[in-house]
DNA sequence: ATTAAACATAGACGCTTATCTATATGAAGT
DNA sequence: ACTTCATATAGATAAGCGTCTATGTTTAAT
């Protein structure tokens, strides 16, 4: 499996504040001023969390009108799945090539 | 759910080479130097990640002889794959409180 | 055209982290 | 007792991260 890729998944998510902004949009699309309210940072700190979180591909961004709509990516939700899977069992793709 | 407690697991876990201990752990118990063979990194290194696995309830650590056998916790897989499903699902405790 | 609202970018600051070298500890064998 | 092997600890360093204030950009309404 690709360790790095994996890391880069779990780091984006790893941030209290991040995972409760992924933990607000699996119930749906919300806009940046919507997840504001539910934080006590300031705009710019949300503004760069929701930047990591598109980077890594757990969220996408659409502009209305002046808003900004965050959706949570269902391929990465598969993605990281599967990735959970393959690290906790004894896979045929495990890093210690032993055939169980 | 707890994020503050569920960001430490994913932090002991974001690292590429704590993932790849994980991964190695996965099909059984193995010692540091059988651990170490699999890195590039020094054995301070090595006992830094395991440090941060354990005290993040990932690994346990069992002296035998002169070795130390690491195990991974069934508990920490069980709890972990606990908290994806909440976080991913638009369960009751979802953030937004929404009654979908 | 101005203004206001929603969001992004830039730069700074303090804290954490991953790694190293050097050294200590602890168990086992000679 | 001394040495050796396996592992832990201490301290240093460089890089990364989360947050802030200040400012820029873009869209819409007046």
């Amino acid at each position: 499996m690709d360790y790095e890729n994996f890391s880069k998944q779990l780091k984006a998510i790893s941030d209290p504040n991040r995972l409760k902004i992924v933990d607000l949009l699996s119930c749906g699309t919300l806009c940046a001023c919507d997840l504001l309210e539910h934080f006590e940072f300031t705009q710019p700190t949300l503004s760069h969390h929701m930047k990591i979180l598109q980077e890594a591909g757990i969220v996408s961004a659409k502009r209305v009108g002046k808003w900004q709509h965050y959706t949570l990516e269902t391929s990465f939700i598969t993605d990281f799945n599967k990735n959970v899977s393959t690290l906790f069992e004894n896979g045929p793709e495990c890093a210690c090539h032993c055939k169980k």
